[in-house]
DNA sequence: TTGTGGGATCTGATATACCAGACTTCAGAT
DNA sequence: ATCTGAAGTCTGGTATATCAGATCCCACAA
C-alpha cells in the first residue's frame, strides 16, 4: 500500500502522512457541529441532546460527548452539569470573536515583525504581490488561498507556536463566505491595500505599525462578515 | 434539605446553587491536570496514557478522556489520533500564555474603558483604594482577593462574556505563586501603580491609553512570573 | 551485522450498559 | 383552583467491553 503523499512532499520518497491529518469521529462530528453553530443552524440557548446528537451521526455517544468537551472549551457551547449543553452563540458572541482575533493576530504580527528573517521577509512580500495579481484579475479562488497563505506565513515567521493554534480557533468564517466578500470589487482593492501595508510594515520590522495595521484589517473585515451574515450594527 | 448558600445571596431565602459549581469527576481530573502541567510536572513531549491516568484517578477513562479533549483544546496537550496525547508546555508556552493574556486584557480593558458606567467607575476605584491600603499593611491575601476582583469587575464592564472566558484559560498561575510574588515590596509598589493607572483611565474613559496600560501590566507581572518559575530569560 | 517481517502487546477510539440527578406529570390534599 | 410531592421518564455522567491501529520484539534470512 502506498500512503498518500502530502501537501508537504519530502525530498526522498513519499512524505509520510502527518498523523494530525487522520480523521476520527470525534472530529467529524466536531467540525460538523462548530460549523453549523457558526452558520447559524442553532439558536442561542436550545438545548442539546447528546444521544440525538449521537443518533444523527449514527454513533454513539462517546465521541459527541467529547466533541462537545470542546466545542465547551472553545466557548460555543456551555455545559451545565447533570443538566445538558446548551448553544451559545450569536451576534454578539461572533463579534467578540472577531475582537479576539484581532487581539491575537495583531500581537502575532508584532512579533512577526520583530523577528521575520530577510527570505521569509521576501517571500511575504512575494505572497503580498501575487495578491495584487489575483485582486486585478478578480481570482478570488486564489485570493482565499493566498489570504490563507498570508496569515499563516505571519504565524510561522513569529514562532509562536500556541498564539497561531489560538488564533485558528477564533476563525469562523469558512471558504463559502470568503467567497462572498470578495465579491464586492471594493472590499477586495481595500483588502488588498491593507494586506500590502501589513506586509511592508512586518517586512520594515515596523512591530508597533504591523500591529496596528493587522488589528485594523481583522477588525474591518470582520464588520463586513458582520454585515452579511447578520445584518447591520455599530459597536467598537 | 436546605440548600447550601453561595457568595450571591438574593432577597429572599436562600439563593439556588449554580449548577456550574457542581463538580464532576471529569473536571476535578480537568483541573488537576491543568494544575500538574502548569506546575511544570510533566515534561514537554511527554506521552501520558489514558488508562494510566485513569486509574492513578480512581476512576474509569471515559471522564479522562473528556478531561483530555479539554486540555487539548486549551492547547496544553496535543493529541495525537491513534497515538495518544503529549503535554505541550515549558516556558516557551508559559510566554506566549502570557502574550495571549496581555492582547485579550488589554482588548477588553479598552472596551471596558468604553462601556463602564458611573457606578461601575466609582466601584472599580474603590476597589484600586482598598489595593493600596492592602499594599501599605503588606496584606498578600488581600491583594491576591482584590486583584482577582479588580481584573473580574473590568471583564463585567465590558461586557464582554466570550473574552472574558478566553482570557480564564491563559490564567495559569495560582495563589500560592501570586503569594511569592506579592512577597516582593517593590513589586507590590510597581503593580500597585499600575493597576491605580489602569483604573484611572478606564474611568476616564481613555480606551486607548488604558489599553497600553493594561497591556504593560500583565506582560510586566508575567515577566515577574517567569523569572520565578523558570529562572531568567529576555523577550518581546 | 543489518534489516525484514510476522506476531504479541499496548493503547486509543468507539460502543454499550448502568446509575443517578433533574425534570415532568398527575393524583391527592388544602 | 392551587399547591405538594411521589412516581415515572429523560438524560447526562461514569464504568466497562470491544475493536483496530500502532508499537515492540525477536527470529530468521541476506
Amino acid at each position: 500500500m502506498i500512503p498518500e503523499p502530502t501537501e508537504s512532499q519530502q525530498s526522498e520518497g513519499f512524505a509520510k502522512i502527518d498523523p494530525k491529518f487522520q480523521m476520527t469521529v470525534r472530529d467529524h462530528v466536531h467540525r460538523t457541529l462548530r460549523a453549523a453553530i457558526l452558520a447559524g443552524r442553532f439558536a442561542t440557548g436550545e438545548k442539546v441532546n447528546e444521544r440525538g446528537l449521537a443518533e444523527q451521526f449514527g454513533v454513539s455517544t462517546t465521541p459527541v460527548k467529547e466533541a462537545l468537551r470542546q466545542l465547551e472549551t472553545e466557548g460555543l457551547v456551555e455545559a451545565l452539569p447533570r443538566r445538558g449543553v446548551i448553544i451559545r452563540f450569536d451576534m454578539s458572541w461572533a463579534e467578540e470573536m472577531i475582537l479576539a482575533r484581532a487581539a491575537l493576530e495583531s500581537m502575532i504580527a508584532h512579533l512577526a515583525a520583530k523577528r521575520i528573517g530577510k527570505p521569509a521577509g521576501v517571500e511575504l512580500t512575494a505572497i503580498a504581490d501575487l495578491m495584487a495579481k489575483a485582486t486585478i484579475s478578480a481570482d478570488a479562488d486564489s485570493l482565499i488561498s493566498l489570504n490563507e497563505q498570508f496569515h499563516e506565513h505571519i504565524h510561522r515567521s513569529s514562532r509562536c507556536g500556541y498564539l497561531a493554534k489560538l488564533i485558528e480557533r477564533q476563525q469562523f468564517y469558512d471558504a463559502s463566505i470568503r467567497r462572498v466578500i470578495h465579491m464586492d470589487p471594493a472590499e477586495r482593492q481595500k483588502a488588498l491595500e491593507e494586506h500590502t501595508a501589513i506586509a511592508r510594515a512586518i517586512v520594515a520590522g515596523d512591530a508597533d505599525l504591523a500591529e496596528r495595521q493587522m488589528r485594523n484589517h481583522v477588525v474591518r473585515s470582520g464588520e463586513t462578515y458582520l454585515n452579511i451574515v447578520f445584518g447591520n450594527k455599530k459597536d467598537i
